[in-house]
DNA sequence: GTAAAAATTTTGAGTATTCAAAATTGTATG
DNA sequence: CATACAATTTTGAATACTCAAAATTTTTAC
């Protein structure tokens, strides 16, 4: 995880988001367009990247095949989230942002830290395994700390469920999912899921059920307690 | 000091130097091509960027005759001097890092922070008027706390001073002050001054007295104790 | 007061990144 | 299978920044 190649800014946004996008398609084969539409550029410039990418060893293209990162950019793109989520968490303790602001934030800062910076502030914060959002950090050397999660759209009724990890980026959703304190750590259990109309009765400990939708629920990741 | 017009950190760059060197030349009119040696550019370099510079009001530009900031570009320049200095205090204080080390850091830093981060590291240094060089922080509306200085190699003889600026960013000069004890904060008296030979005897509080040369010495600023 | 030296500007070109629009390829449909 | 459609790639051009080297202007020195 050493920042030696020292990568542009624009290059570990790419990884970073190929990185998130292969965790979802399983067979690790990445559309360039759908790699454009995320990194929020036009296809014919993503495949331009790519093949720049491709050149520095960071990914393996095939042409109107796909993309895929190699071990070299699966290395990159993990010290990029890293970096992003220690300063998430660094932002919300430490500088006392609000948790539903940081990822903008980081999302710039991930671009500027040292190894020694980041290593003096994943020391102040006690080398935490977990984002403000649940979203586990991975290690100096790659590891990452994987948690079996069920969400709020599929988890069992009645049961006591802790919420572990809220998958969304966006500041209204997760300002939304605050007042309605559904945030990570809370006790919830689900009393009813209705298929048809996709809706979710949840109740967070001591406070009044609320419905949510089925898609909004999805991203409400949850863990047995204790 | 808002960030509205969001410069590129090359530019951001540019103005910074512009303005340390703006301090040095009297009239306050800058050759490009001291601004491109202290940059780090080549002297054609400096010239386009001085016209885009100027394109955007940011300096005034007169072709062989210099540059100069327009209070736009001065009050750019403070903010980033600003965000520079505060950084470099937060990286010694909060992350313990060496005040010999900090200033590579800010270096980056300082085109990655949003207002709102910096307030919140303001706030929590305590609203600072110096940085771990003794260097003024700029205020958020861009007043810059002045002070009068003598160096070591002007100052009065057998008479107790305190080191209150080291003008360097130089890593190695800085641990050398370090290790010579003659760090902000620091009493000292000046015991002897030989400017045929251009040193300067210099005996910090309780420890034996050092020898400096002239240049070396005026770049250690002191003040009247108290 | 001209010739050499120094500083500055201009020119031509390269890298990194991007877009719009045209060309290509692969796929699905009838 | 031929055609229509969608995805992808290519092409041509733009912006931001940079350098090397040529051209120009100013200064200095004799
Ligand atoms: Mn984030
Ligand atoms: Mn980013
Ligand atoms: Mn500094
Ligand atoms: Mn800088």
């Amino acid at each position: 995880m050493s920042r030696s190649a020292e990568l542009t800014p624009t290059v570990e946004n790419y990884l970073k988001h190929l990185f998130h996008q292969q965790q979802q398609s399983p067979d690790g084969w990445l559309p360039t367009g759908r790699l454009a539409a995320c990194v929020g550029v036009t296809p014919g410039t993503a495949t331009t990247m790519v093949k720049t990418l491709a050149e520095a060893g960071l990914v393996d293209y095939e042409p109107r095949g796909g993309v895929r990162l190699t071990s070299a950019g699966e290395r990159h793109a993990l010290g990029v989230i890293r970096r992003h989520r220690l300063i998430e968490l660094f932002l919300v303790r430490e500088l006392d942002l609000d948790w539903s602001e940081v990822h903008d934030e980081a999302e710039r800062l991930e671009h500027a830290l040292s190894d020694k910076v980041l290593e003096r502030i994943d020391r102040l914060l006690g080398y935490p395994q977990f984002d403000p959002h649940g979203d586990p950090i991975p290690r100096a050397g790659g590891h990452v700390p994987t948690t079996e999660y069920q969400s709020l759209a599929e988890c069992a009724l009645h049961r006591a469920f802790v919420v572990a990890r809220v998958t969304a980026q966006d500041a209204v959703f997760l300002q939304m999912i605050q007042r309605l304190h559904l945030v990570p750590g809370t006790r919830v259990v689900v009393e009813a899921r209705d298929t048809a109309a996709q809706t979710v009765t949840v109740r967070p400990r001591s406070r009044p059920a609320l419905n949510l939708g089925l898609p909004a629920a999805a991203k409400i990741l949850v863990t047995a307690p204790g």
